[in-house]
DNA sequence: CTGAAAGCGCTTACAG
DNA sequence: CTGAAAGCGCTTACAG
């Protein structure tokens, strides 16, 4: 046989990795036999195969997954497109499917956008380019016609971690806000609230439409006053390092111009982190001089005095909703769309209390 | 031609990816030049090359990785290993590795160890068989004899972040605490503090021994009483939701009760986070009862009332350092092992102050 | 500078 | 149930 590699004998002869061949002709099998063990084990009698493993197992076997990839044309990789790894919510979400792929022999390719429409592109492009076999995106702007038209030819499964495009095929994983913003509306107007503000994040994606519509809704049924509907672009939550934190500080100003008592902050926790920052360096206190309910638990929430009332939700079953719509799709493509819903629940904890008597008493104090 | 694949006759007449002989045929070369464009340009002559570059943008060409795989035993693909990707550090390092490894084609594989021995081990064997071309890994052991040998029989790069691994051929990315833990104690003494605690990671790894080591160093030399050392394993940093504020807790309680007036808490935020926690349940208020300095930047330290005082680093340094490494020992595996150290700093913000005149008092009233 | 050919390690339809 | 054979899409040494 001719040496196609010639530079690296030493290689070729000690640590060659086995191969199905080696692990036939050990077995005393043809390699079809040994192929068959590992992708049809149902076709190959159980001596033969108990043999078969026990070579491999001997010969420390693995498959060489590039070359199944090339015949099966899969790649048993799935891509995972967030805004932000490091962002807690996503950070969160990524380990848990990352950890249920694994299970099915399926890898994770994680990118970020950077709450971006360019860096969502790119990332989308990236892996369509490494023949994922599925995607799960959390995108930035649900319009982008661009991305939306690579997902759309993609041709294998999309699962959408809450967001809605017309038109395309794909499983989704959402999240129900309305109720737990319902909650949280009736818990401020029972502490005796009448002005009460909301940020929330862009509605070109669909949980900011919903926040909206849902404190619109809720907040005019128990005769609420809405003194602030402020959206917070991606672009102002992540694109370098504090500015986030600079959105969170216009968040608390504009609430406080408007007067209002308590605010809804259904934004990223560095957002709401920046929110806090602003009160605190106006000498406000929480929940004395204005009540404050975040979104998704978080350091953030959990910790430091006074302790976060939030609107919260199960990140694993996010995560293993969209594993499981993976799975299930790549085992039946045929298959009917299908949206799993994910509930938002108000817990209640010490950022929430009466309104002071007169919030610009407050602030001019 | 014999049909492969009879069960989807239509797929591979309609959308059948371009193959690099679709491209040869089109443009009227051998595939053997189409690729050379893709793998050696500089030997194809610079007319035919963009020819070939322009039929390849006309077919939309994409590169078939698993077969250039097969080919090269190469998979253009890295493992990162970090305790958990949700945790505020990691998801941060991983986020700048992953977009620096994609500029060189390179995607990344990202698997947490859920902080235990038992996880990092089957998250390496995992890249293993996956064959990635490198794995930059934070182990939560560095004496794992298991993970240990398999890392030295890769026979691929490995970057360890901030471990060191007696025996292993690795490039290591340090971090320096040394002096930055120096500069928190001087900071402390000269508030006035007496009486100082310090929790840290597990010595089972690098920064837990060094964060020790500075600390009683610079402990003794400023005349500083080391009231408490204490290690929080990696068991208790991460297992399941909540046993990090536990842990946290008792940090609180261990160093209240040894009558420490400063906490230097080098440990994940997530932890600290409970330290808060625990002091604010006991009505100490910081840094008026008690003073604190904690580890990393995070939301955590950077917002809420008090700001905290923090040790902290470039986590965006890490991550570049750690790529640069991976691809400078890809294209260069002969290199002698290398190290890059990146360093801590002192940041002083709110939560550290002179202490009260006696903590045993203050606990008490 | 270019082309023909071999081969990377698998999977599977086909024929026993 | 098993084996021989073809072929997935590339890369590269070899020979022009």
């Amino acid at each position: 046989m001719k040496k196609l590699f010639p530079e690296v004998p030493a290689k070729s002869a000690a640590k060659r990795e086995a191969t199905i061949v080696d692990v036939a002709e050990a077995a005393g099998v043809s390699k079809s036999t040994v192929s068959r063990v590992l992708s049809q084990p149902l076709k190959v009698s159980p001596n033969t195969r108990a043999q078969v493993l026990e070579v491999m197992d001997r010969l420390g076997y693995r498959v060489n997954v590039a070359a199944r990839s090339l015949r099966t044309a899969k790649t048993s990789l799935a891509g995972l497109l967030v805004p932000a790894i490091s962002n807690d919510v996503f950070g969160r979400i990524a380990e848990v499917l990352e950890e249920d792929l694994r299970q099915d022999g399926i890898g994770l390719l994680i990118m970020s956008s950077g709450w971006s429409a360019s860096g969502q592109r790119l990332a989308i492009e990236s892996f369509i380019a490494r023949r994922v076999d599925a995607l799960v995106v959390s995108l930035v702007d649900e319009h982008d016609s661009d991305v939306n038209s690579m997902l759309g030819s993609f041709g294998r499964p999309v699962v959408l971690l809450d967001r809605e495009i017309r038109g395309l095929r794909a499983d989704v994983v959402l999240t129900e806000q309305g109720n737990a913003i319902r909650a949280a509306l009736e818990h401020l107007a029972q502490l005796g609230h009448r002005s009460v503000g909301l940020a929330t994040i862009s509605t070109t994606v669909r949980p900011g439409r919903e926040a909206v519509s849902a404190f619109e809704a809720h907040a005019d049924a128990l005769g609420l006053q809405r003194v602030v509907e402020m959206v917070v672009p991606y672009e102002r939550v992540g694109a370098w390092a504090g500015v986030d934190t600079w959105a969170g500080w216009e968040v608390g100003q504009r609430m406080i111009d408007a007067g209002a008592t308590a605010i809804l902050s259904c934004v990223p926790n560095s957002v709401t982190g920046g929110v806090l920052d602003f009160l605190r360096s106006r000498g406000l206190n929480i929940p004395e001089d204005i009540s404050l309910i975040a979104f998704d638990e978080s350091e953030l929430a959990s910790v430091k005095p006074p302790r976060l009332t939030v609107i919260g939700r199960s990140l694993d079953d996010i995560g293993h909703s969209a594993s499981r719509m993976v799975v299930t799709r790549l085992a039946n493509p045929g298959l009917a769309p299908r949206a799993a819903t994910i509930k938002m629940r108000l817990h209640i904890q010490d950022s929430t209390a009466p309104p002071a008597l007169s919030l610009s008493t407050v602030a001019q104090r």
